[in-house]
DNA sequence: AAAATAATTAAACGATCGTATAAAAAATAC
DNA sequence: GTATTTTTTATACGATCGTTTAATTATTTT
């Protein structure tokens, strides 16, 4: 009986949700239409202005909760690279990754600011605490680029000589470049 | 007097392809009108159609020929690191980087094929060529991948943690990174 | 069952997009 | 200096976009 609370209900608005992650993660902010979400939601298009305002609305409401990195931070740190490649090697089936929907969408001026606060506090801040040495907010930043740069090249552009490599193979390689991001081997002495 | 070559001004041609690079740079593909272009080239907007077919023809004429990476690969690849890293630093003061052009536009399924194969045949295929050691394409790919997913974090999306980092410091870590990528330590004897 | 509230839909608005057509201006040729 | 070609502009078309308003269906309450 608020004054102006939306009537909600739970299942549709889900349903709205989920059609929104799948149609950003496939083509961006830019080329996602509101009517193609309702359309995939089964769904009328008011009905997403009605229960989140806006497109910008729905997107921060879809995406960046998604962005979260419980799984890459659980476990030792000694094999965060192992980890998070095997993360990124496996295509979710469900046809929603939330790192390609990242890559996807952060060209939009719309959503930028909203996704650069939901990476420094969802997955800068928190990777940060678990590096030790020095540098350490900087080399989380530099683990996500490297994370983000994979995906694009691999799954939003298609690199050929990506795709063209053994799984495993690429697997290693990323694994060892973020392992190496973590283990700071501070061969740089000169600086800092 | 060809039956269907359109009448073209190399002048204003050139004004509309650097108004173009301009605003893909900073907008992407999406978020580029074709009339911002125009009006930014002081040129009216059918020109457009009339010189380059459709905003997917200007896109292809304007990016895809700037990405050619021969600052990169002039020199020893002993200091390719540092090079890269350079270059990544300093912001084109013209308004247009190539990198940032790429990163912004790789989301929209327009210009992804063709952004695909610009890349593969005028970035990985000639940095490959200077690659010793096996996997040497792979490598080059993954290479391409750091650069763009360092530009997309500290430009597009601008993370506060990159942002922060002093520009040395900054550019050392990419140069590492980059280097490595070159050298190849090929501390991996398991697989392959 | 009737009334009231919650949830959804149909329809349209104004704006902007990429593109196409035809007329006007500028430059060149005769 | 007129005619012809080259270059540019003004204008509009159809489509799609995000968003809004009012009407309709479904659910709950009394």
């Amino acid at each position: 009986m608020d004054a102006q609370s939306p009537a909600i209900s739970a299942r549709t608005a889900d349903a709205i949700l989920a059609a929104a992650r799948r149609q950003f993660a496939s083509y961006g902010y830019d080329g996602t239409g509101l009517r193609a979400i309702a359309a995939l939601a089964d769904v009328n298009v008011a009905l997403i202005g009605r229960y989140f305002g806006s497109k910008e609305g729905l997107f921060l409401a879809a995406v960046p909760p998604k962005l979260e990195i419980r799984g890459l931070l659980g476990g030792s740190m000694s094999h965060f690279g192992e980890r998070a490649a095997a993360i990124m090697d496996m295509k979710s089936g469900r046809g929603f990754d939330p790192m390609t929907a990242l890559v996807r969408a952060a060209a939009s001026p719309a959503c930028a600011p909203a996704l650069r606060n939901a990476l420094n506090r969802q997955v800068i801040a928190p990777l940060a605490l678990r590096l030790e040495g020095p540098q350490a907010e900087a080399r989380a930043g530099m683990i996500l680029s490297v994370m983000a740069g994979y995906d694009m090249m691999l799954r939003v552009i298609g690199i050929a000589a990506l795709e063209e490599t053994a799984s495993t193979e690429r697997r290693h390689r990323l694994a060892a470049m973020l392992q190496h991001l973590v283990d700071e081997p501070l061969h740089m002495q000169d600086a800092d």
